[in-house]
DNA sequence: AATAATGTCAACCGCACGGCT
DNA sequence: TAGCCGTGCGGTTGACATTAT
């Protein structure tokens, strides 16, 4: 096995490094920088190769480094970023300030991926148990959100060729649509467990082992949100947007009855320019302004703005443009969300001149995730069994 | 207590790429 | 243009630690 050219001309050491050969590259970085690195060993007295030195540096010595055990949010934005990187560790390591490529490879191989592959395992061998999700040793992720917003109601046979064998409680609406694995899940604010084990199997089955529980496995954090366009000025709406109304559109059509609450208003007006407004809260009498409720944009999704007169059609690196929109948080007591975002916002890169400007973007308005994760919190009782916390360590 | 199995993670290896000559 | 060199990256290894039997 040949060695890296840069060390294959000298007598080199190799293995773990030792104090003493931390102290001289400490102290010669200190002093000098690194320069070129296959001039580091010789002038800082090392018998390494430049390579080495290099990646003893960048992965344990340097200053800046944070260490420790991942944070959830760190853990989180893993998985999102790998969701749409892959296994491009040093694009992922970028997002996470003070972490190495190194260390978040090794922190998937040896943790995240485990569970992934766990959960599959358990799906495949228990179908009548919800399966453990990967994340739900992070009981404060927000992998599934249940908002007490009733946007959407579905009969039960609409469900069923929507969701295929889902067999939907009547307190159970589903607001949002089957674009790609997202489904969203409403409540319509009674008590009671909203999903039996049985039928989180089923959309476990349906969707994929992080699809139905995360909302949508590519989002961080996974949230309603209403765009909001405050002047009556036109709003453009990324693309993905549309798609989305033309589901809503493709519902009422196919129900051919009608309406329910706003879905109308939902399916018609929602177009570049048009005016749409928040509902959240308005649920004593069920009337609601023209609305939309949907999910973020997935972080993989580029968001095309539409051409307009004067400008030609852009692609927008969501982001950049979460980044830069005016987010308002609906509840902001929930810290964790909150956290989770301004954490986000803050490995953000600057904004670039080409980037949009806050005027070109809408306002996110933030649903509150309620109650919390389905796998944590649903209620004790003989049919609906909490999932079991399933310690992966 | 001894051994095996498994997990973690620092370090290595080979390759790709870009700059330079 | 080809070859060399330095750098960065992702896959893999292997030493050590921990847990299970």
């Amino acid at each position: 096995m040949g060695h890296h050219s840069c060390c294959s001309k000298q007598k080199v050491k190799r293995g773990l490094w030792s104090p003493e050969e931390d102290e001289k590259l400490i102290n010669y970085i200190s002093t000098y920088g690194h320069g070129c690195w296959s001039s580091v060993p010789k002038l800082a007295g090392l018998q390494r190769c430049g390579k080495s030195c290099r990646l003893r540096w960048i992965n344990y010595l340097r200053p800046d480094l944070k260490r420790g055990s991942f944070s959830q949010q760190e853990a989180s934005l893993i998985i999102e970023l790998h969701s749409i990187l892959g296994n491009r560790w040093a694009q992922i390591a970028k997002h996470l300030p003070g972490r190495t490529d190194n260390e978040v490879k090794n922190f998937w191989n040896s943790s995240i991926k485990k569970r992934l592959l766990l959960s599959h395992a358990h799906d495949r061998h228990h179908q009548h148990m919800p399966p453990p999700h990967p994340l739900s040793i992070f009981p404060q992720d927000h992998l599934l959100h249940v908002s007490q917003n009733p946007n959407f109601y579905l009969d039960e046979a609409r469900a069923e060729s929507l969701f295929g064998s889902l067999n939907l409680q009547t307190n159970l609406i589903v607001a949002a649509a089957a674009q790609h694995d997202q489904v969203t899940l409403q409540s319509d604010g009674s008590s009671g467990p909203m999903l039996s084990n049985l039928e989180l199997d089923q959309l476990h089955s349906n969707f994929g082992p992080l699809g139905a529980f995360t909302l949508n496995s590519h989002q961080v954090p996974n949230l309603y949100a209403s765009f909001y366009d405050g002047p009556l000025e036109p709003l453009q709406l990324p693309s993905v947007v549309h798609h989305q109304v033309d589901v809503f559109k493709q519902e009422s059509h196919d129900r051919g009855d009608g309406i329910h609450g706003s879905q109308h208003a939902r399916g018609t007006n929602i177009e570049p320019g048009s005016v749409v407004v928040n509902d959240y809260g308005d649920k004593s009498d069920h009337i609601y302004p023209p609305t939309t409720v949907l999910t973020m944009p997935k972080l993989c999704d580029e968001m095309a703005v539409p051409a307009t007169s004067s400008a030609p059609q852009e692609i927008i690196d969501p982001l950049l443009c979460l980044g830069n929109g005016i987010i308002h948080y609906q509840d902001p007591l929930n810290m964790q969300l909150q956290n989770d975002y301004n954490w986000l916002m803050s490995t953000m890169p600057p904004s670039s001149s080409s980037s949009p400007t806050p005027s070109q973007l809408p306002n996110i308005l933030l649903y509150p995730a309620n109650p919390s994760p389905v796998f944590t919190d649903l209620p004790d009782s003989d049919q609906h069994q909490p999932a079991p916390l399933v310690n992966l360590k």
